[in-house]
DNA sequence: CTGAGTCCTG
DNA sequence: CAGGACTCAG
């Protein structure tokens, strides 16, 4: 049990918004180009200090220590339990926010619409400005030591982390890509640097040289990580996260949840289709600096799946148009308009299954839900969001015959027997508006059954007057808990899921 | 204490 | 429909 799994999970959906790989690559770019500086920087310090100072084998006068001469006794007892562990951390933080921040300025587009809070004391001195992020979840990841490895795998997923590295990244060649010009765009990296510097009590030339070094080491290895972590990655992640950059293969399911279930911060409009700026091979992609913000802004979970073009297939009394006839829709479907119905019916499709399911299963088990969406990692949230999603499903199951229920009654209905459900009723076809709106499935005769022996037993009950007694619906669900049927195999079957 | 469910509310 | 309070069983 990491404490940082719960959280952790709040990342997750960004991996699935194309943005966030824009995002990445974004924050690529800037890790070549800050590497870069860096270096000549290096090299500019190193031709100036080699000419003051002789004696390179001073340069230790870096270390932590150094640092905390001047600080509170708190740092000290921190860098005694971290080591250097701590000052490096910091460090590598700042680099983060700055990174994250950079490009935050130079890409509006950037939807991680979580962190307004965070970046915004940006431009304050960064000496202070720690504490506050110090305490969340995530950043207690980084202070791991890479020799727990092992132990991250199994702490559900935590993309992207920069974990402070072990020197086997030496100074690696850069690979001297693109020459970046020396813009004046580029000057907060340097102001950012020097602030840097201060924080760390870098006065002399050596220890200046030393200190870019190592920074550029971090922002290197940075790099390398993201490399290894995307190779990592697809071991402990389901099939599903490898998929995530092929739009064209949406996972109907886990893409649904884990963007409804985490992420809402985007207002509705589909994002563009991705578009990787360069670099093909998957560590191209990804930048371990996870964007660290904290996404755990409360999740409404529909926000997203119900974004307002979606949420009105869903309701009642909506003139759908759209779905009622898919089948006939295909024959039309520009190009635009069809992109659009796909990116809201692979939204669409993860509610909707569970709606189908419900015609087999009232009271499916967090087990069985997970057998029939193989490509979802569950966790809790997801279960949680199913089972509530199947809660809501009963609620309005239960409604809705009590109601019919007491209207046979009043109509005078006597015996129960006289209760007869048929795919003519009433009742059924408010059931199956509600649950198979656009009849995407046929509905087993069994659940009429059930209807039938439902609204039986809340007529029975209501004549008995039994719903005077408190919990007197209760009785009555135990009774359909056991008419669940086993949910057909063509739940399984992918294509079937997709052609929804 | 936790998970599953229900009930109620917005 | 989602959130949250609440109940109840294990």
């Amino acid at each position: 049990m990491n404490p940082s799994t719960n959280f952790s999970s709040y990342l997750l959906p960004s991996v699935f918004d194309p943005r966030y790989h824009q995002h990445l690559n974004h924050l690529n770019d800037m890790a070549f180009t800050h590497t870069k500086m860096l270096q000549e920087i290096i090299e500019k310090r190193s031709v100036e200090s080699s000419a003051s100072s002789p004696s390179p084998s001073t340069s230790s006068s870096i270390s932590p220590l150094a640092a905390t001469s001047n600080d509170s006794i708190q740092q000290q007892k921190r860098s005694h339990a971290h080591l250097d562990n701590n000052n490096e951390e910091q460090r590598q933080q700042q680099g983060k926010d700055f990174l994250i921040k950079r490009s935050k300025v130079n890409d509006d587009a950037d939807d991680e619409g979580d962190d307004d809070d965070e970046d915004e004391e940006e431009n304050e001195n960064h000496h202070s400005k720690r504490s506050r992020k110090q305490l969340k979840p995530q950043q207690f990841l980084t202070e791991k030591n890479q020799s727990d490895d092992d132990k991250d795998l199994s702490s559900e997923e935590e993309i992207g982390e920069v974990n402070s590295q072990d020197e086997k990244q030496n100074i690696l060649p850069i690979p001297q890509p693109p020459i970046m010009p020396f813009s004046p765009h580029n000057l907060p990296f340097l102001n950012y640097i020097q602030d840097l510097a201060r924080t760390n009590n870098i006065t002399s030339p050596i220890a200046m040289t030393r200190f870019l070094e190592n920074l550029q080491k971090e922002l290197f290895s940075a790099v390398q990580n993201a490399a290894l972590e995307t190779k990592r990655i697809p071991l402990p992640l389901p099939s599903m996260f490898s998929q995530t950059v092929h739009h064209h293969h949406h996972p109907y399911f886990s893409q649904i949840l884990f963007n409804n279930s985490f992420v809402n911060h985007y207002p509705p409009p589909p994002p563009p289709p991705p578009l990787l700026r360069f670099g093909n091979t998957s560590s191209d992609r990804t930048f371990p600096f996870h964007l660290s913000t904290p996404k755990k802004r409360r999740t409404k979970v529909t926000d997203t799946r119900l974004s307002p073009r979606i949420g009105s297939k869903i309701i009642p009394h909506d003139d759908l148009i759209d779905d009622d006839k898919s089948s006939s829709n295909h024959s039309y479907e520009s190009t635009t308009s069809n992109h659009r119905r796909q990116q809201s019916t692979i939204e669409y499709n993860a509610y909707q299954i569970t709606k189908l399911m419900f015609f087999y299963t009232r009271y499916p088990s967090s087990s069985v839900l997970k057998v029939y969406f193989p490509d979802v990692r569950f966790n809790k949230l997801i279960t949680a969001q199913l089972v509530k999603w199947f809660s809501n499903f009963r609620e309005f199951f239960y409604i809705q015959i009590e109601k019919y229920a007491r209207q046979y009654l009043a109509e005078g209905v006597r015996k129960v027997e006289d209760l007869i459900i048929t795919t003519d009723s009433d009742l059924y076809r408010v059931l199956n508006l509600h649950y198979n709106r656009s009849n995407q499935i046929d509905v087993p005769l069994s659940f009429c059954d059930v209807v039938q022996s439902t609204l039986r037993e809340f007529f029975h009950a209501i004549q008995q007057q039994k719903d005077l007694e408190p919990s007197w619906k209760k009785s009555i669900y135990k009774i359909i808990q056991r008419l669940d049927d086993q949910i057909p195999e063509f739940f399984k079957d992918e294509h079937w899921v997709h052609s929804i």
